[in-house]
DNA sequence: CTGAAAGCGCTTACAG
DNA sequence: CTGAAAGCGCTTACAG
């Protein structure tokens, strides 16, 4: 049902810029330029018009300043899998670093299974500046929309693949570079048989992640890890974890694609199987997501630096909104191996200290 | 900064009513007319409208539609402290359901410290039809400045406190019934020595899950607790959860505020002082967030049903938007004691299942 | 059922 | 520096 279709008490009219102008004697125009920094008014007038304006409550109407400047205002954030914790954070943050160039978010959370394309259609519809995609399941197919309709859209913790890859921006964490350093973690601190659950098949992070993973432990002489599928959810990692903690040759080494999975594969692992966390298994996570430093998952993974990739995806945005045909840039942020107690250390390594 | 004063690229015009209408050789009032449900349309027109625009790829601009309609579709909504995870899973929630009416969310994060009200104040700018308050911290006065510009207003778990009880709607969960239950349970199970760590002195959450806790213990025969301060902050819990457990007589159950500050009084009991968690200290938490179904904390918690809290919330909105002048309401959302391993029982009584 | 026209609240050339 | 006017992309009485 659209907002339009239903019955509605008649809505109070606003104060405008027309009865600022009255009430103090200028045009209407006079009361516009006395809002619009570096507009020619005189001090004089523009003062008077301020304080007018303050007594009556007027505020401009950036809808209505929108539909003349097509500028909105509002970059469009889709968001998926709030439960996973990087996304609030990032949102946060996202959220802080927009308001602060003076842009607001328009929410929308892509329905977690298949397109979200209605709903994209809809965010469209409010004409957003910009437009950020943040759920690792979501297809091309809507970045791909938005350039059609020449919005600015940036990709955020997932990259495009395939003919598409090159043709949208994209920031994401180091994780082709995390995923080797993990391999090679577990092959120095001695481990032999190697695991791995992996996100959504088709996300770029976990793929990414893995084809990393798979190279780092190769250098260190390891074979390919057994891999089972927790597809970023709570459940299916359940499973993932336990069908690989009941096999005969049980994983010495987990290494989980995010951080949440990690953390559900360390409870399969102490409360389903009774194992010790690393002693009998050491288990591994990706992002740093804020449970992770939590002393009881203590958990040892990639970091996901938060502020530079928010950082990063500001500069993505603002670059394209102020030139809308700027070639497309996929900008990985490096990270770092966080070593904490999840995972055992190789000889002469010590763990990172949290400072708490 | 504001938007419009950074220089631009100018900006493509998309596809239009009047491009519609021309294509299709009527007028762009038949255009309007065909995108707007229960308008008087001849079916053909309509039809041959739908199939033009659908060529064009067309799509009615929501901003202009809303200057005439007075109706923006869009609903401000303030969330602060998104790290305590019930707020995620409470906004995922929130905008399913808004999006359902055919509402967008327009986001704002309100600072943590002190007030929101130049965030507020741009947003009121977009001319949201409602505007829901989400963060604990905030003030009532953004409440009231919504009421001021005749904008509807609810808060989201925290009530107005004060002269302004009584004149904004509001939706929380059974605050004062669970604290007693709280209070209830830890008599019953035998404790002595209940302590209880408060959120921020202000946040009527805490305040009102404080009074209904005493009150609970009264009945329990038991002294009031031993009080300190967590502030819903991380460092301060850790603090407040210190200050408690290296006492002479420290106390044999702790009910934080939040599941967020329960937690991180875990890991102090357990990493820090090498506490048992329930046979050497009860630990207890209110909302039920999903990290108290993991199984390394297990946390008897108070829940919040964050279903039924949403649902309410858009009640209330839908309800204000459709008649501005309806009179406040403050709902209060029963929830239910969650048993888990974090707490000892009352003789006879058994844990709750987590069916997982 | 349809079109021409007015108007939502602004910004911005254009003259003066 | 200022005001009158046009116009952003729509919706909605008003006639016909």
């Amino acid at each position: 049902m659209a907002v339009s279709e239903r019955i509605s008490a008649p809505r109070r009219r606003g104060v405008t810029a027309m009865d600022v102008a009255t009430a103090a004697g200028v045009s209407q125009s006079a009361v516009s330029r006395s809002f619009t920094p570096g507009a020619s008014v005189a001090p004089v007038t523009r003062a008077r018009v301020l304080e007018v304006a303050q007594e009556l409550g007027y505020r401009p109407n950036l809808i209505a300043r929108s539909l003349i400047t097509r500028r909105s205002g509002m970059i469009g954030v889709a968001i998926g899998n709030l439960r996973n914790q990087i996304y609030p954070v990032m949102l946060e943050k996202l959220a802080e670093g927009l308001s602060a160039q003076g842009y607001r978010i328009l929410l929308f959370t892509a329905p977690l299974d298949g397109d979200a394309d209605p709903e994209l259609a809809q965010i469209m519809r409010y004409q957003p500046d910009a437009v950020v995609l943040a759920a690792t399941s979501m297809s091309s197919a809507l970045a791909l929309e938005c350039r059609a309709a020449s919005v600015p859209v940036v990709l955020f913790n997932r990259m495009a693949r395939g003919a598409a890859g090159s043709e949208i921006s994209s920031v994401t964490g180091a994780n082709h570079d995390g995923g080797r350093a993990i391999g090679r973690l577990i092959g120095a601190a001695g481990h032999q048989r190697p695991a791995f659950i992996a996100g959504h098949a088709l996300a770029s992070t976990s793929i990414d992640r893995e084809a990393g993973y798979r190279a780092g432990l190769q250098e260190a002489g390891l074979p390919p890890p057994l891999v089972t599928h927790g597809n970023f959810h709570e459940r299916d990692t359940r499973e993932a974890a336990a069908a690989l903690l009941q096999r005969q040759d049980q994983p010495d080494a987990v290494f989980a694609a995010s951080d949440q999975m990690a953390i559900v594969a360390m409870d399969v692992a102490r409360h389903r199987f009774g194992l010790r966390v690393p002693e009998d298994v050491s288990i591994i996570g990706f992002d740093d997501a804020p449970a992770a430093s939590w002393p009881s998952y203590d958990l040892t993974s990639y970091a996901q630096p938060a502020a530079a990739m928010v950082a990063a995806t500001i500069e993505l945005l603002l670059e394209r909104i102020g030139e809308p045909h700027v070639a497309p840039r996929q900008i990985v942020v490096p990270g770092r191996l966080v070593l904490r107690g999840s995972a055992r250390l190789p000889p002469g390594i010590v763990r990172d200290a949290d400072n708490q």
